[in-house]
DNA sequence: GGTCGTTGTCGAACCGGTTCGATAAGGGAG
DNA sequence: CTCCCTTATCGAACCGGTTCGACAACGACC
């Protein structure tokens, strides 16, 4: 790898004036630029990126970290994030934090040791300490999905609330009342929110909440099953429709319907939040809030980039971006026979 | 941030002796190493990785280049590296190359310009100028799914061609000969292998490959889908069963069947390679050969690993691991009943 | 007692850039 | 012609570590 000295020593100028081209160039004459640029591409320079973080007190690398990077969903979204970085010449430091607060305290110790530029922070969020230990980072940050409402921070996130209202609202107009509910990991606050378009909803249309007809299971398609078994059997007045929480809950959902021979949709409808990937190959296709993925990744992206540019942290105010769901309707959901 | 100089003066002692006793403790008095260590904790020092890189040559990242992330398969591979490369001390930088050549050129040099440790790679492969652009890179490197024959290099993957013989030869035991094949990417390394199995089993089992029966496809659920629609339609000798090169195409196999509402496994089985996520809720589920992912991932960190650790490129011979896929079968695949 | 080898510590150079203050050259105004 | 301001370039310090060669202190040996 050829050096800044070599370009110099070939241009017949000094390692300064090599450098003040390549960062300032309108601070130096079109001659020595010329000069420059031709030594650089004799010797094949590129700017040592590291020499250039020590110096500089940071690097071109973002951190992105999430709870469970097998979820499909993040799948598509580091696709797209990286797309964004790798455009303003960034590299993406992927890490999964499995949910704990132990890990996630780690990785982030670690990506502020490696000198990132700014963090994509999925929060586990279950703990206080999360939000102290972020502030004293002192590093660009954008929250994701999971915000925390202790820490003044750019935050990404879907319409959670609407999410479940949309989905509520569309079961109610099918006809159904009895609508069970199976929510995500309790305290979090995707599924606080969830649950309350849930309950909003059925309250707004008049409808009473009843509470053996909610279950809290955990973003999980095992417990996702367990729940809808525990739901649909056991019970006379089992629900006629079922809302989970999350993409893997409602194929958990679905399957112990299938198990129990319960056609869905003839005997039960079947409704979640977020997409799965193949969808369509799932039968019957299930009906969906869909989170716009892509335009997450850069609408974060952007902020995080907007963030890492100026300087000083105060420059621009803190925003909260909720993007709102899509409802696709499937074939997992139809209006209630008379009974 | 504290540095090595705030430990050195709090402990009485230069720099370099500070160093010594980071990096070789056995060089140092018992004496320094408790003032050293006491200094540290005091001043709550940690080195600075990117200084420490920037002498060294060598940062403490590991790149992962994958043609596509969004592939749950990926997903899964990169939680197990991740995790072990936590273990190791070093953190992971992802990076998709969608396929093309162009990208994994611009990623590769990217990444060397970071001065990673060493890359695990899964080259897209449709080109020449792989092999030459890795070795100029000079740097530790294991190839990952797709083997390139014109480099001395690390190689994990799974027996493609086993894989498929294991299918093939479950189809034939359950009475199939009129088997149709939707193979993958045409000149792709494991598409070819897996076309291999097929055709070997077949003639070893003394029936003949039927051409017309074999379609090439793309690892595509979309090309899966087409050519299954090909293969099962236009036709009075339609196969009694569908083998699939990847995961996604036998789910567009099975939804293309779906969509012609011929029965599966009744009138149709179907089978392919990897497994998807949920596959359990998959109705039928899809009979596979499971590529083991974790076992995968464990083993490329680890030639990785050892091939950072020794400087010389030659102490360690270059090493295939071809790990064995599992044959799980699902409801997807029975005995062809008596015409 | 002088020589030699060990052991522990240190100063200084170095990795490859960035940037500040100094300096020299050139041009315009008085 | 002198003075001052601008413009272009440079040397040197610095970022925070690692490492090599030098050196002092000490004990062992002849």
């Amino acid at each position: 790898m050829s050096t800044i000295r070599d370009v110099g020593r070939l241009a017949g100028v000094s390692i300064s004036t090599v450098s003040l081209t390549l960062n300032h160039p309108d601070r130096v004459s079109v001659e020595t630029k010329r000069k420059v640029a031709e030594a650089a591409r004799a010797v094949g320079y590129t700017a040592n990126p590291i020499a250039q973080s020590l110096k500089r007190g940071r690097s071109r690398l973002i951190g992105m970290v999430v709870t469970d990077i097998t979820n499909p969903f993040f799948g598509n979204l580091l696709q797209e994030i990286e797309r964004c970085a790798m455009e303003a010449d960034y590299l993406v430091i992927v890490s999964d934090t499995a949910g704990r607060e132990a890990n996630e305290k780690a990785i982030l110790n670690h990506l502020s040791g490696q000198l990132v530029a700014g963090i994509i922070l999925q929060p586990c969020g279950h703990y206080l300490g999360t939000a102290d230990h972020i502030a004293a980072l002192d590093m660009p940050c954008v929250l994701f999905d999971h915000k925390l409402t202790e820490i003044e921070s750019d935050f990404v996130g879907t319409d959670n609330v609407l999410a479940c209202a949309m989905l509520t609202e569309h079961l109610i107009r099918l006809g159904h009342t009895r609508i069970g509910y199976i929510g995500g990991t309790t305290g979090l606050f995707t599924a606080e929110k969830r649950k309350q378009g849930f309950c909003d909803t059925m309250e707004a249309s008049g409808l009473k909440v009843n509470q053996s007809l909610m279950l809290d299971g955990g973003y999980n398609g095992q417990l996702g099953y367990e729940a809808a078994m525990r739901l649909m059997t056991h019970r006379a007045d089992r629900p006629t429709a079922l809302l989970a929480a999350s993409n893997v809950m409602a194929l958990g959902v679905l399957q112990a319907c299938n198990d129990l021979a319960i056609a869905c949709p003839e005997e039960v409808s079947i409704a979640g939040i977020d997409d799965v990937p193949w969808s369509s190959v799932i039968r019957p296709r299930i009906t969906m809030a869909v989170q716009p993925v892509a335009d997450m990744a850069r609408v974060a992206s952007r902020m995080l980039m907007d963030r890492i540019a100026t300087a000083d942290p105060q420059a621009i105010p803190f925003r909260d971006v909720i993007l709102a769901p899509r409802l696709v309707i499937g074939q997992s959901t139809r209006a209630l026979s008379a009974t």
